[in-house]
This record gives structure tokens, C-alpha cells and sequence, in this order.
RNA sequence: GCGCCCAUGGCUCAAUUGGAUAGAGCAACAGAUUUCUAAUCUGUGGGUUGCAGGUUCGAGUCCUGCUGGGCGCGCCA
């Protein structure tokens, strides 16, 4: 159950005002606290302390009230019954909702022909969980990989392949889309070194640089040898895509629809640009201004065509709205990136509301702070590169793999693999998602502490006793020691924390919570034994069950966070 | 120049959005296993919350001003 709803909703009514009710900080003080008297002595200009003493009686009377007392200025400590305590603990089900909303979710964005690397970390995981906590909460949400797929990368790459294999046929005036060209393929490796090389080529080569461009134009306009190629090494991309985020446990994207996609309904859209004179001449390019006369912060207008009349992602952002608007109706769309892009959003959220295409208070931007490395700068390899994913992926798994050898544990490869991508996930997880946080492999691979190996270990050994026990789980009416009572009150806060991790959109809430659940589950395994002979039949059935709740609540969390499992470990 | 964000033990981060004695992890030190997994648990030391004012019953949190840092500001995404 909710507990701290059951409670205040209680107290409210029994009180017949609003009042706030909290969980102090310091345990000693009770399981909940409200500051009612404080805040109401203020209206009716009395003593805290007085008014406190009226209030008191009536939430004394309350049936899971064990005692209340006054203290400090006038807070009201309450302790809960264990009775009541022991009734009412349940493991959390998933939210039914009787008015879903529809949410598209962008995240992801990865790049075609680019491997994914540390910049992709963050919007990945925690994408992720926010869509599985939208997701419990009883709401219908649509992922969208809004990839980098049609840009001046796209010509890039086309334009170095064309610079390493000027002979093949893509690139001839005779070119025949219906021959066979699936000799003409590459790599994933191959395929990732092309864009990198390609752009370190063009800052120093102003020629090579106009062939980008040109073919960029070219390809857009619908060039068959550069479409038949893009149509060679854009599955390859995607499913290289799709294998680090399958090795990362993130659920696939409903749609791995991007710039290309977007850029369809160009037509449309400029059409609704000009319908309500938004578009702008200006040095040859055509902007939409959206600076207001109250805008005291910098906001330069968005660019729709540039000079040389391609349009650029502010202008593909505006299409994908319109996309969306006609497929899924969503009743927000909420966008997950670097927080540098905020200006971006905020321009892109004008013309939504300047074109009236979306309402803008339906319309979201989560910034994330960066990863940076030990020395507050964005992390970088020691070659001075963004970290690739899989690089770092690896990095963990070989650190798992001494640490079991360490410990003479014998473990397979899946359980090695999962270990290692949920001390990563949950290193992410646990920051707050709109600070910078210093990534130090070092502590990363350590797996000691408020880890994600940490909380994976908790789930094995519950289950590991789970397995075991033939006695059935049933809460029997007992005095609750310390650290059975504090892993209940526990799982009875689980609905509050999703509550508002979701309203905050804040995943290392859920983080947190598992990780604190942790602490009092180990603390409950070592003073309260379950299994052992000299322990009697009501209370191995009491702690089984205690065992058992618990073991669900962390797979709840651990499932929103899309941490694996394993057997053993 | 304009705007946004940040500053908390040696290090990395919290602090229920204004609550009571500022908490965790790492690192250091001292302990715990005839017992369900020691990737665990228990304990010790470590703080003038960058500085100076202000608001009030009450400030790490809100306001003002400094200092120091990060980020953004038309044809990259």
C-alpha cells in the first residue's frame, strides 16, 4: 500500500485542512512528522506549541496511530502500529491509469555511420528508465530514435567512400540501381572510421568540403547511385545501433525515425510557415524570428533554409513535431538531451506555439548535464577521442571478470556481461540527471558500496533464500524488530518515491531508493535469520515473507532502472 | 557584453524543494563468518555548506552583492 498517502490523506480529513506531512530526516523522531501546527500558528497568530496541543487528541485518534507526540517548535512525530504495519505491507504493482496520457519520448538520436559513445551514455539509460516509469505509471509512450540520418554527415560519409572507391558504381553516370551490389558493403568497425576521417579531411580541404555539400543536396534530392549506397550502409548502422543498446538492456525504440523521416513533410510544413508570414529572408537564408520584446536573454532567430536552401535540425525538429501531431496524436512530446540544447528547445517550443502546430505547455525538454572526466572537462580517451560505448562497456566487463576470479567465482559470460552493464547503468542512474558528474572508471569497476553490483548482489541472495525455503511465506502478527520494521516502512514507500520520480522526472530517486532498500534488506539478512533450525515456524513464514516483498519491491526498481538479474553471482 | 547553471568532509555525491543534531559511498583505521553468498555487515575519526549581508519561529535551500568555475548566444547537431 501507499503509506504515506494512506496517512496524510487520513490526517487531512481528520484534521480538515491540508496539512504537510513529511518523513524526518532522523528516524528517532518517528515514522512521519507534520508541521501543521507551525504553519497554521502563523494564520491564527498563536503559539506553534499551543496550537500543536489542540491537534494532538484528534490525531491520537487515528487507528494507525501507535503514539504522537509535540516536539522541537511544534513538530507532530508519529509512530505507526505495528499491526497495522504488518497488514498492510505489499510489494508495488504497476499503476493502472484511468486517464493514460499518449507521450512520445526523444532520446537516443544517434548518428548513422557513428558508433555510439559516452554522449550517448546518459540520454540512453536514463531515456530508458523514464520511459519505464512513465510506462508504470500507467501511461502509453512512443520511444522515438530520432536518428542524425540525412544531414552533411550522410554527405560526408558518401563523400569519403566516393574519395576511397571513386571506380564503384554509385558514383558512374551509367549508374543501374537494379544491378547486383551486394559485394558493395562494409563493416560496422569499417563504416565508423569513415565519418571521423571524413571530417578531419574537410576543416583543411576546402575542395573536398564542397563535395559535401553537393552530394549532401544531391542525396536529398533523391541522387539514385547515393540513395542506393545510403540504402547499403544505413541497415548496417542501425544494427549496430541495435546491438549496444541490447548489450545496454534499454528497451528498442517503437521508432527509429529521424532527420530523413522528418524531412518528408518539409512541404507541409513550410507551407504552414508561410500561410501565417512567419519566414523570413535574411542573408540569403529564410528564418523564423521568435524573440520577444519582454526577452532580456540572447534569441536568435531559426533557421528553416540556409543560404545554400537545405534545412538544418531546428527545421527537421518543427517537421517531426508535425510527424508526430499526424501520426500519434500525443498528448506531450517530451525531448531528452544534453542540456546545452536548451536554447534549441526553447526556439523550437516559439514556433510550435507561433505556427499553433503544439501546444507548448505539452511540449517537454529535459537537459542532462555532461560526464566529465577527472579533470571537469568532458571524459575523453587518453587519445584525446569521445569514449565509444562499447569501449567502455568493455572496460567494465573486464573488471567484473578479475574481481570474480578474485573472489575464485566461477561465472559465465551473460553473468559477467550483466554485472558489469548494471555497475554502469547505475553509476548513471544514481546522479542527478540535470548535474555534470565526474565519470572515474577507477571507482566505476570498483563494485564495492552504493554500486549496481551492490544492488544485483541484495536480489541474489533473497532469491538464493527464496529458492530454498520450503516453509510458505505468511506474514504471522509479531513484534517487529528494528530492522524488520524499517525493510517494511520501506516498501511501503515505494509508491510516494515513484510518485515523485515521476513527477520530477527524476530517475536517481529510484536509484536512490533501491540502493537504501538494499542497505536495510543486508541489514535485515545478517541480525534476522531465516532459515536456520533453531528459528520457529511463525517467524521463519514471517521473515520469508518479509524476504519475499522485499525481493519483489527491488525487482520493480531494479526492473525500472532495466538492471538484469543474474542467477548467481 | 547578455543569459542560464554550479560551489557541501581528502575524493565522488545526497539532503523529502524552507524543517529538528547536514547524510551516504570511496579512501583511512578497528572489528564481525561452527549460521540462508564477505561483491556483505558493525563501529571510529573527518564540516564555520566559497565570502559578506538580508528575509523568519527556522536557511545548504529563498533575496542582494562579491569571488571562483561550467555552459549557451544564425547558416554543425
Amino acid at each position: 500500500m501507499n503509506l504515506y498517502k494512506y496517512v496524510s490523506d487520513a490526517i487531512n480529513e481528520k484534521l480538515g485542512f491540508a496539512a504537510n506531512l513529511e518523513i524526518p530526516r532522523n528516524r528517532e523522531f518517528g515514522d512521519f512528522s507534520t508541521n501543521a501546527a507551525m504553519v497554521g500558528a502563523k494564520l491564527a497568530h498563536k503559539n506553534p506549541r499551543e496550537l500543536a496541543g489542540e491537534i494532538l487528541p484528534k490525531i491520537q485518534e487515528l487507528d494507525f496511530v501507535d503514539a504522537a507526540t509535540i516536539a522541537g517548535p511544534g513538530f507532530i512525530n508519529i509512530k505507526i502500529r505495528d499491526d497495522f504495519i504488518l497488514k498492510n505491507a505489499t510489494a508495488p504493482a504497476p499503476y493502472k491509469n484511468e486517464t493514460p496520457l499518449v507521450i512520445d519520448m526523444d532520446y537516443g538520436a544517434y548518428n548513422v555511420a557513428k558508433s555510439l559513445h559516452i554522449g550517448h551514455l546518459r540520454t540512453s539509460i536514463v531515456g530508458d528508465t523514464l520511459n519505464r516509469i512513465f510506462r508504470f505509471m500507467g501511461h502509453k509512450t512512443i520511444s522515438y530514435n530520432h536518428m542524425g540520418d540525412w544531414g552533411r554527415s550522410m554527405g560526408m560519409v558518401i563523400a569519403w567512400i566516393k574519395r576511397i572507391h571513386p571506380d564503384w558504381p554509385f558514383f558512374q553516370n551509367n549508374f543501374d540501381a537494379n544491378m547486383d551490389l551486394s559485394k558493395y558493403t562494409f563493416s560496422p568497425s569499417e563504416l565508423n572510421t569513415f565519418y571521423p576521417q571524413a571530417s578531419a579531411l574537410a576543416k583543411q580541404d576546402e575542395k573536398f568540403m564542397d563535395d559535401v555539400h553537393t552530394i549532401t543536396a544531391e542525396l536529398q534530392r533523391g541522387h539514385p547511385g547515393y540513395n542506393a549506397l545510403y540504402n547499403i550502409f544505413m541497415p548496417i548502422s542501425l544494427k549496430s545501433m541495435h546491438d549496444t543498446i541490447h548489450k545496454l538492456n534499454i528497451l528498442p525504440f517503437d521508432n527509429d525515425l529521424g532527420e530523413k523521416n522528418a524531412a518528408l513533410y518539409e512541404a507541409p510544413v513550410e507551407k504552414l510557415l508561410r500561410e501565417k508570414n512567419l519566414l523570413v529572408e535574411s542573408d540569403g537564408a529564410e528564418i523564423v524570428v521568435v524573440k520577444r520584446d519582454t526577452d532580456t536573454a540572447p534569441m536568435p532567430p531559426v533557421m528553416f533554409h540556409n543560404s545554400r536552401g537545405a534545412t538544418t535540425y531546428d527545421a527537421t525538429d518543427i517537421m517531426a513535431i508535425y510527424y508526430r501531431k499526424l501520426t500519434d496524436n500525443p498528448n506531450k512530446i517530451i525531448y531528452l538531451t544534453d542540456s546545452r540544447q536548451s536554447l534549441h528547445f526553447e526556439q523550437l517550443f516559439r514556433i510550435a506555439e507561433l505556427t499553433g502546430l503544439f501546444d507548448t505547455k505539452n511540449l517537454e525538454h529535459i537537459g542532462y548535464g555532461t560526464i566529465n572526466g577527472a579533470d571537469g572537462k568532458p571524459f575523453k580517451t587518453r587519445s584525446g577521442n569521445a569514449a565509444d560505448l562499447d569501449d567502455i562497456i568493455q572496460i567494465a566487463t573486464d573488471a567484473v571478470r578479475a574481481r570474480a576470479s578474485e573472489n575464485n567465482k566461477e561465472l559465465d559470460d551473460d553473468t559477467i556481461d550483466t554485472i558489469a552493464i548494471a555497475a554502469l547503468k547505475f553509476n548513471d542512474l544514481i546522479h542527478d540527471l540535470r548535474s555534470d558528474y565526474i565519470f572515474d572508471p577507477d571507482s566505476v569497476t570498483s563494485f564495492e558500496g552504493k554500486t549496481g553490483p551492490y544492488v544485483l548482489y541484495t536480489a541474489v541472495r533473497l532469491n538464493s533464500v527464496l529458492k530454498r525455503a520450503t516453509n510458505t511465506p505468511k506474514l504471522n502478527n509479531h513484534i517487529l524488530l528494528p530492522d524488520e520494521r524499517n525493510l517494511l516502512m520501506t516498501i511501503m514507500d515505494f509508491d510516494r518515491t515513484i510518485q515523485s520520480a515521476y513527477e520530477n522526472r527524476a530517475t536517481d530517486m529510484i536509484a536512490n531508493y533501491a540502493y537504501n532498500l538494499c542497505q536495510l534488506i543486508n541489514a535485515f539478512y545478517h541480525s534476522c535469520p531465516i532459515l536456520r533450525d533453531d528459528i520457529d515456524d511463525d517467524t521463519k513464514q514471517s521473515r520469508l515473507y518479509i524476504t519475499k516483498i522485499a525481493r519483489d519491491t527491488l525487482v520493480t526498481t531494479t526492473d525500472l532502472m532495466g538492471l538484469k538479474i543474474p542467477d548467481k553471482m
